[in-house]
DNA sequence: GCTAAAATGTCAACATGACTGACCTATCTG
DNA sequence: CAGATAGGTCAGTCATGTTGACATTTTAGC
């Protein structure tokens, strides 16, 4: 079952299964976040730069474009519309006042809890549902499979 | 470690990093599939077709509609381009005449198989790496998160 | 202290892609 | 024949992302 050479339509159709159980998964997890985003007229990239500006409080707005892979115009209008709706904050740096060092306003913290919250919730279930064994193995072929990033 | 009650920061980081690894191991998956067909001036839709057309030959445009959930309006410009770069027919029916029977061309297959193939690899490397049981608890947790669905 | 460079923000022009709405042909069904 | 169905297309709109150019503020080097 577990051998590279093993090319038989029926390891195809299993190997297709997990391609469509990653999707599936993808889609299940965000549809919820999606959709409450929705709600205030926000979007997936609202909610990456609350989960990772609430991870790193204190970033500077050059590094949140190298972490988001945007340039800075297209992080502009986002940003702009979540400092207005008083989720981020941007303090000018003390040492160093060309720099703004972004954080989550409480409001901004419970928004991203909430969003976050709910797709933790999911893996919390199922982790619980199915056993310590089976959390550990999820992650080591999740863990694999971006590694493998460098082949054809 | 698996309790649903245990709410502590260590475990809270823990479901985050499970967070991260499902959207890293997604974007290893489809980057070089997209780089493929960045060459061709096609994108990920153009694969989505190609993908479920080989997995259901003989589909018909509103059904194909249905499993991407998209508008006709927006398949159809690259259905348009992937028939005229000579990937996918479309037959006529022979019983209701309104009918188009989609299919891939021995061109599409081949597409598709490289398309699919590069991600069925991924996913074999590392099941062949770590193996059955890991696998076996890497397809419980994803299809327990995809029926998860219903809940807030 | 003057100058070059860095960090940020903004404006304009353009491309993409998806959506809705409207309309059309061809075909089937009652 | 009348209405419904499958498919295709055009037009308008909207959201988002990109590049390029430019201004401001501030820092750092000489």
């Amino acid at each position: 079952m577990t051998d590279l050479s093993d090319t038989t339509p029926e390891r195809e159709q299993a190997l297709n299964q997990a391609l469509e159980a990653l999707f599936y998964a993808f889609n299940a997890l965000v549809a919820h976040p999606d959709a409450m985003l929705a709600e205030q007229n926000l979007s997936r990239v609202h909610h990456r730069i609350l989960y990772f500006v609430g991870r790193n409080p204190g970033v500077s707005v050059n590094d949140l474009l190298g972490i988001l892979g945007v340039t800075k115009q297209s992080l502009n209008a986002p940003m702009r519309r979540l400092a207005e709706l008083g989720y981020v904050r941007a303090d000018t740096d003390a040492a160093d006042r060309r720099v703004r060092r972004l954080s989550l306003t409480p409001a901004g913290q419970a928004l991203e809890s909430v969003l976050s919250g709910d797709q933790r919730a999911r893996f919390a279930r199922v982790f619980a549902r199915l056993g310590a064994a089976d959390e550990a193995g999820w992650r080591r072929v999740m863990a694999g499979l971006a590694e493998d990033e460098g082949l054809t």
